[in-house]
DNA sequence: CGTGCGATGCAAGTTACGTCA
DNA sequence: GTTGACGTAACTTGCATCGCA
C-alpha cells in the first residue's frame, strides 16, 4: 500500500481543504509517500508507519522508514523544559513570543497581535519542529504555566512521571503565580469549521492526517488529537441522547397499548361470560404500523388469517402492533376467512 | 510458540476555563 | 460586578492492541 498525502499543492489529504482556500494557502511543502505493512488495528488507520511520540517511526515496518520534515515530535528535555518554564519571568526587556502570547490570551484571533492558538513562530524556526517542540503538549500557547516543552509523553509511564512532574512543579508554581494552573483557549471558528469538516470526513485520525491538520491549522497534533476524541464523545452522546429518547417514546406507545389491551381483555372476559355464542365466530381485529399509524384490518380464523392493510409501506422494525382493535359486534365478523397471508406478509405486499 | 514489556490510541470520566444571560 | 449554567479544551485513568525481545 501507498499512501500519497500532501500539502499546499492539488493533492491534499482531505478533499475540503479545497473548500478552504485562506486556510490551506499556506505554502506548507510537505509531501509525503508511506509503505504500509503491518495489519491496522482499526480499519480506518492507515496502513503505514507512524511517528512515535518521541519522534522515531513507531512499530517498525519492513519498509524504510518515512522520513517526514513535518512536526517531527522532539520531546524538550526535562532540564530544557524548566528552562522553558516561566519565559516571561526574563529579566530581558524586549518582549519574548511567550509574552506576547500572555498578552494576548483572549483576544479575538486576528484582531491584533498574536493569536494564541497558533504556534508562536519563533526567529529562526523556519518548521514546525521548534514551535511544536516548544509548545507541545502543554505549551505556553495553549497551557502555560503548567505545561512546557513535554513533548507529548511516549509512553504512560512517561506520561505519569511527567504529569506528576509538572503537577509538582504547577503546585510549586501556583504558590507563586495565584493558580494560573491551565489555561483553556477557544480555538477560532476557522479552526473549528476545519476540524469538523475534516471529522465529517473520518472521525478518527492517523497520525500522519493529524499532523497535517495541525499543521495546516497552526495547532499542535496533541490539540488536534484531543479534539477529535471530545468531538467523538459529543457525537455518541448526542447519539445516546437521540436513543433514549426514541426509546421513551417507544416505551410510551407500548404503555399505552398494553393499557389498551388490558381494558379489551376485560371487556372480551365480560362478553364471554354473557354471550359465549359469539365467541366461536371468528374475530376481527384492526392492526396498526407504530411508523404510519395506518390501520391493516384482519379477520381471523382458528387456521387462516387474511389482512387488508390500507398502509403503504411496510412496519417499523418489521412489528405491526395491534391496536384500537374495535369491539366485537356480534356481526361484523362474518365473513368468511380467506387466504393464508400473514399481516407482516400483507403490509410487506402492500409496502 | 507463549510471555512480558513498552508504546500507542481511544473511551470514559473529570477538571477547569471562557462565554453568556 | 457577580453568579450560575453551559460548552468545550485539556487532562487523567483504564483498557485494548501491537510489535519486539
Amino acid at each position: 500500500m501507498e499512501l500519497a498525502l500532501s500539502l499546499g499543492d492539488s493533492s491534499k489529504p482531505f478533499s475540503f481543504l479545497d473548500k478552504t482556500p485562506k486556510l490551506s494557502g499556506k505554502d506548507l511543502g510537505f509531501c509525503m509517500a508511506v509503505g504500509g505493512g503491518r495489519s491496522s488495528r482499526s480499519p480506518e488507520k492507515e496502513e503505514e508507519p507512524t511517528p512515535g511520540r518521541d519522534g522515531g517511526e513507531r512499530r517498525g515496518s519492513s519498509d524504510p522508514p518515512v522520513q517526514l520534515d513535518l512536526l517531527p515530535f522532539s520531546p524538550v528535555p526535562r532540564r530544557q523544559t524548566s528552562q522553558l518554564r516561566f519565559p516571561w519571568l526574563t529579566d530581558n526587556n524586549e518582549a519574548s513570543p511567550y509574552i506576547r502570547v500572555i498578552f494576548t490570551v483572549g483576544t479575538e484571533p486576528g484582531s491584533g497581535g498574536l493569536d494564541v492558538n497558533r504556534l508562536p513562530v519563533l526567529a529562526g524556526a523556519d518548521d514546525a519542529e521548534d514551535g511544536a517542540a516548544l509548545s507541545s503538549p502543554n505549551s505556553a500557547v495553549s497551557s502555560f504555566p503548567m505545561d512546557f516543552g513535554i513533548g507529548n509523553g511516549s509512553s504512560r509511564g512517561k506520561r505519569d512521571m511527567e504529569a506528576e512532574t509538572e503537577r509538582a512543579s504547577s503546585r510549586a508554581s501556583d504558590d507563586d503565580e495565584n493558580g494560573l494552573t491551565r489555561k483553556k483557549l477557544r480555538l477560532s471558528k476557522e479552526q473549528s469549521a476545519f476540524l469538523e469538516e475534516s471529522f465529517k470526513e473520518h472521525n478518527t485520525l492517523n497520525p500522519k492526517q493529524k499532523l497535517a491538520l495541525a499543521k495546516q491549522l497552526n495547532l499542535r497534533p496533541r490539540q488536534v488529537e484531543v479534539w477529535f476524541q471530545n468531538r467523538r464523545a459529543r457525537t455518541k452522546l448526542k447519539q445516546t441522547e437521540v436513543d433514549c429518547e426514541y426509546l421513551k417514546r417507544c416505551c410510551e406507545t407500548l404503555t399505552e397499548e398494553n393499557r389498551r389491551l388490558q381494558k379489551e381483555l376485560q371487556e372480551l372476559r365480560a362478553l364471554k361470560t354473557s354471550q359465549p355464542f359469539y365467541m366461536q365466530l371468528p374475530a376481527t381485529t384492526l392492526t396498526m404500523c407504530p411508523s404510519c399509524e395506518r390501520v391493516a384490518t384482519t379477520t381471523t380464523t382458528s387456521a387462516t388469517t387474511k389482512t387488508v392493510n390500507t398502509g403503504n409501506h411496510g412496519t417499523a422494525n418489521g412489528v405491526a402492533l395491534p391496536l384500537n382493535r374495535p369491539k366485537l359486534h356480534p356481526f361484523s365478523a362474518l365473513k368468511p376467512a380467506q387466504g393464508s397471508q400473514t399481516q407482516a406478509q400483507a403490509h410487506q405486499a402492500a409496502s
